[in-house]
DNA sequence: CTCATTTTTGAGAAATCCCTCATTTATGGG
DNA sequence: CCCATAAATGAGGGATTTCTCAAAAATGAG
């Protein structure tokens, strides 16, 4: 049996624990299903197979319960990240592995990608949390010099807007790396370089062969 | 009085063309005020100082409605773009005046934002209905050598996030010029363009003093 | 002005969903 | 295994919203 995120952190914990994973692994299912606004609890408590009142028992409401799902995917993605990253120098290419590898975590674990997009509007620290890493790789790019570009939060909206639209499409068309590549060369050009060298930067970043 | 947008069209018409354009008003306050999803048939309804019931007689449900006023408002946007648009030959002073146009239209009519950015995501023709635009001079651009990408729907996609966030940061920080500059040479950056030549077109196209 | 037709009205039926709580069931320490 | 405690259950009350429809009002062509 395929466990869900939150379930497999929780196998040793008890009962109270248990529940409390099967209802957000459910939470994520059904805001992949149907979305965020249309989402009833008795839907969470459906495809949790708990009765309607065991909600109740762990959660004031649905937001509280969208939060807490959406923090801890997002933890499970930062985790993954900071795997992927360590030693990695280069600002650059800082950027364009942790962009890549981002969208890939995402699309790979689909019904993850619903709850940090449409919780990315709501849930503010959200995406401030995810964003913290794009503005570290930001600031050492400018203070290596590589980026042309005046660091602020608006910024980092625009290049996260580039990364959720390259998100959305591969949801709806398919997985397709072109896009990703061509993202992280545009976010690259955004910085300041040249299209050529955003193009060479993503191209060795991207096919380490 | 203030006529609303629609209700302006339907000066003239009868009855049922005005308070069908009465509710299509009413909607796209609503929509301001409380967003697409909070919105109830009984807001709409009130707001334009009908009964109830009279929503039916003109819409069968709450995304008909929508739909039609989010186009309603694309129509009349594309409409004051075209004459803004004129003459102007050089495809990236038209990229950098036309998005800038659009951002300040849509910013001060600012109930229109709203149900257009709201829409974008579910009305999915509408964003093609003011994507047509850009893709038009896009490719003015890319056959006037000036713009290195290839030219598709992606590229597109990507544009009109940078002008989203845009639009959203500015409606929830308040208008700043600066921002739109600044989307502005992101755009062009993106579209190829080094950050010096961007700075210089999107100076000239925006400062005729 | 007249009146057939169109349109609006608003009360209430039907549907939906949230949330409570008395009861049943499960848990796990001793 | 026992049993005090913790947790789950799900029927039902309540609140909200959608949608219907018979009756009332407005319209505008002749």
């Amino acid at each position: 049996m395929q466990l869900g995120h939150f379930r497999e952190q929780a196998v040793g914990g008890g009962k109270r624990e248990r529940t409390r994973a099967a209802l957000l692994d459910a939470a994520v299912k059904v805001v992949a299903e149907k979305g965020m606004e249309a989402l009833k609890i008795s839907d969470v408590t459906t495809a949790a197979e708990l009765a309607n009142g065991t909600f109740y028992n762990h959660f004031t409401d649905k937001n509280e319960m969208l939060r807490e799902a959406a923090n801890g995917i997002a933890l499970a993605i930062s985790r993954q990240l900071d795997a992927e990253m360590v030693g990695i120098k280069d600002a650059p290419t800082r950027v364009v592995k942790a962009t890549a590898s981002f969208i890939d975590i995402v699309l790979r674990e689909l019904d993850w990608a619903a709850i940090m997009l449409a919780g990315a509007a709501h849930v503010h620290q959200l995406n401030d949390d995810v964003a913290a890493y794009l503005r570290s790789d930001l600031k050492l790019g400018v203070d290596q010099g590589k980026f042309d570009v005046k660091l602020d939060r608006f910024l980092i909206q625009q290049i996260v807007a580039l990364i959720v639209v390259t998100i959305t499409t591969q949801m709806a068309d398919g997985p397709d790396r072109r896009l990703t590549h061509q993202a992280c060369e545009n976010i690259l050009r955004l910085l300041g370089l040249s299209p050529a060298k955003a193009r060479k930067i993503v191209t060795t970043a991207l096919h380490p062969s």
